[in-house]
DNA sequence: TATGAATGAGAGTTCATTCAT
DNA sequence: AATGAATGAACTCTCATTCAT
C-alpha cells in the first residue's frame, strides 16, 4: 500500500477539473447517473473526496459539465463535418450514421444521455439550460435539410425543422430500443430505417441517401 | 388512545399489497422514481413502514408491481378491445390513439414508463422479466398488422413485427419529445405523424387510417 | 465488548427524546454548545445516530429543547413557590438566592445559558421565540415588587419592569465574572452584592431583604 | 497571466499580519467567531489560504489576536486619558460614557467581545492569559476610585477593587441586555443606570458625577 | 397482520491544515 | 514571503431495512 500511486500531484485546476469530469463519465457509464456519488468519482479519478470538492461546488455540477462534455465531444466533430460538406445527402449521411455506429463510444454516449434526461426531466430550469446546448445535432439537421431543399435534392413535405424534429425522435426511440437489446435490432438495421423514413420524408429515394452498399435488406 | 383513528384495520395481504402499490404509483406520479422512498408509500397508503416491508421485501419489488400495473391497466383494455374489432383499420387507430391521448392518465403513464426504464435498464434480468409484460402493446398491433394483411387492407413492406417495432420506436421518441415540452409539439400532431408513418409502412394512404378529421395539415 | 449494554430497548417517543435532551444537556455542560454535535449526544444517550435524527429533525431542535427543559427545570418550581409566597420580602429572596446557590446544579445552569444566547443572537427570529419562555424569572420578579410596592413594604424609584430589568442585568453580570472564576467572588458575596443592589432600588435597608444573617460582611 | 491584480505584493511579518488580524475582525463583527473560517478571513484579507496559515499558526491564534487587539484599541486610548486626568469624577465620566456610546465601534466592541467570552470560557488557561489584558479597563477604573478616595470625594463603602467588579459587573450585564435588543434599553438610559449605581456605590450624589444634563429622569 | 422504534451505512458538504511550488 | 491544490476527518441528514411488540 505504500507504493500506490504518487500521492499529492498537484494539477492546474482546469486540469484537474478536467480528470475529475473524465472519472465521472466513467462511473456514470458504469453505474448510470442515479448511482454516482461523490466518493465514486473521487476513486475513479484517483484524488480525495476533499479534492473534488475542492473543485467543484456541486456533485450536479459535475454531472452536468459531464453532459455538456459528452454532447460536445459527441456531436462537435460531427456537426462541424457537416456543416463543411457541400453535398446535403452526404451531410445526411455523416450526421445519422454515427448515431448507430456499432462502437463502445456510441453505446456510452447513449447511455449517458437517456440517464441525464430522466434525471433532469422533473427540474425544466435545468433542462432548458442543456437543451439548447444539446440540441446542437438538431440544429444542424435544420441546417442539411435546408441546404437540401434550397439546392432541389429534397423535397420535403414538411417545415426542416418539422423534419429535423421527426427524426430526432425516431432516431432517439430506435436507439432506446436497441439499449434495451431488442434482438435483430442491430445498428445497420437501424440505420436503414432512418434512411427509408427519410427517403419519405424527403421525397427522394432511399438508395439514393443511404449510402454504404445497404443492398435490398 | 385505544379508539384514536382508523388504526389497524386488517386487510387480507392481496388487498394490502393492491393498496400499497396503487400508493406508490401516485407517489411516483408526484416526485419521481428516483424521489419515492419507503416512507413516501407508507404515509401516501396511511400506513406504517413497517406494513409496507411486511408485505414487500424491498423497495424495488413495490416500484417493479407498480410498473406492471400500470402496463395492464393501460394497454389491458385497449388490447382487448383491439383484439374483438374485426376491421384492422379502426384497430389500429384504437391501438395508437390512447398514446397520444391528451388526459392526465396519459401523461401519468408516461412520466411513470420513461423514469423506469432509466432505471431499469442496468439490470437486464430486471429488465427481461418486465420486458415481456410490458409488450403487450407490440404484441396487439403485431396482431392487427398481421389481420390486416391477411385481409388484404395493409400491403406492408415488411414483416408484422418489424413494423411494430418501428412504430413502438417512433412513438416512445416523439412521446419523449412531447414530454420534454417541445413547442408546439402537440398531441394532435403527434398523431398526425403516426398516421403519415403508418401510411408508408402499411401502403395506405393516411387519410384512410388516420380518423377523426385530421384535414389537410 | 460483546456486553456492552443492552442494545435496542425500545422506548416510546417521549421516553426516548427526554433521554436524549439530557444526554445533550450533558454535552452542552461538558463541551458547550458550539462542540456539541450529533454523535456526542448520540453516544452520550447510548443509541445510534439513527435514533437521533429519527426523535429529532435537527440538531438545532434538540439544542432548542435543551433550553426550554432547563429553563422550565431551574425557574419552574421557584416561580410556581413565590407566586404562592404572601410576603414580598421573602419571595424576593426565594427568587433571587438560586441565581447563586452553591451547587453543580446552578453552575451547569449558567454555562447553558450563556452559551445558549450567544449561539441565538445573531437569529432574532429564534431568540424572540424562546426569550418569551425564558424571561419567566424576570416576570415573576416584576410581580414579586409590584405587590411588594402595593402592600407598602416595598418604594421603588421607578416602575417594577425597570427594577427587574437591572436586577437582572446585574446578576447575569457578576453570574458570568462568577463563572469565569474571579477570586473572592463568592455566591455568597454575589447575594450580598444583590441585596444592596435592591435595598437602594427597592428603598428597603439590606438586612432587611436579604436574610440569613449575613452579618456586617 | 503575470500582470494579472496586485499580486504577490511582499509585506513584512508583522504588517502582514496586522492586516490579517484587521481582516479577522471585520468577518467576526459580520458573522460572530463562531461562523469565522480561515477562507473567510483570507478573501477578507485579500490574501491566499496558505499566506494565513504562514503567518499564524491556527485559527484560534488570529481569533486571540483580535480580541487583544480589540481590547488595547478600544481601552488603550481610554485608560490613558483616564490616567492622565486628575479630577476623579471626569475620570470616571471619561471611563463609563465610552462603553454605552451610540456608535459602531462600540458595537463591534461588544459583540467580539461576548462572543469569544463564551467561546473561550471552556479553556481556562486560555481565558486566564487574556483576562489579565482585559481587565485594562478594570484597573484603570480601581486606580481612579483610589484617587477619588484619596482625594475625599468618593466614600466607597467597599474596597475600589470591590467596587470596579461590581460595576464591570453590571455594565456587561446591561450591554447583554442592549445587545439582545431589550425594547427601551438605550444607550442613554444605560449610563443613567451606571450613575445612580456608582452614586451608591461612592457615596455621592448622581447629579455630581453623571453629567449633561441628565435632568429629573 | 401490523406497528414503529432502532439501526448504521452512506449521502453531500465544510473546513483547518499540509506542503510542493 | 506567498501561494493554492490537496487532504481527510468530521459534520448533519436521509433512508431502506430489521425486529421486538
Amino acid at each position: 500500500m505504500s507504493s500506490t500511486g504518487p500521492a499529492r500531484v498537484r494539477q492546474r485546476p482546469e486540469v484537474r477539473r478536467a480528470m475529475i469530469v473524465e472519472a465521472a463519465r466513467a462511473v456514470i457509464v458504469r453505474n448510470g447517473v442515479g448511482a454516482t456519488g461523490l466518493r465514486d468519482i473521487a476513486a475513479e479519478a484517483g484524488v480525495s473526496v476533499g479534492t473534488v470538492t475542492y473543485h467543484f461546488g456541486s456533485v450536479a455540477e459535475i454531472l452536468n459539465e459531464v453532459v455538456v462534455l459528452e454532447t460536445e465531444r459527441f456531436y462537435g466533430a460531427i456537426v462541424a463535418a457537416v456543416d463543411a460538406e457541400p453535398d446535403p445527402v452526404a451531410g445526411l449521411r455523416m450526421l445519422v450514421e454515427p448515431l448507430f455506429g456499432d462502437t463502445e463510444q456510441v453505446r456510452q454516449h447513449w447511455r449517458i444521455w437517456s440517464d441525464y434526461w430522466t434525471a433532469v426531466v422533473r427540474r425544466p430550469e435545468v433542462a432548458a439550460e442543456y437543451a439548447e446546448r444539446i440540441r446542437v445535432w438538431e440544429a444542424c439537421l435544420v441546417r442539411v435539410v435546408r441546404r437540401g431543399t434550397e439546392s432541389g435534392v429534397f423535397v420535403p413535405a414538411e417545415a426542416p425543422e418539422v423534419v429535423a424534429l421527426k427524426l430526432a425522435a425516431y432516431s432517439d426511440g430506435v436507439a432506446t430500443q436497441i439499449a434495451q437489446g431488442v434482438p435483430d435490432l442491430t445498428n445497420a438495421v437501424a440505420l436503414r430505417w432512418m434512411w427509408t423514413f427519410l427517403s419519405h420524408e424527403l421525397g427522394v429515394s432511399a438508395a439514393g441517401i443511404g449510402g454504404s452498399g445497404s443492398g435490398p435488406l
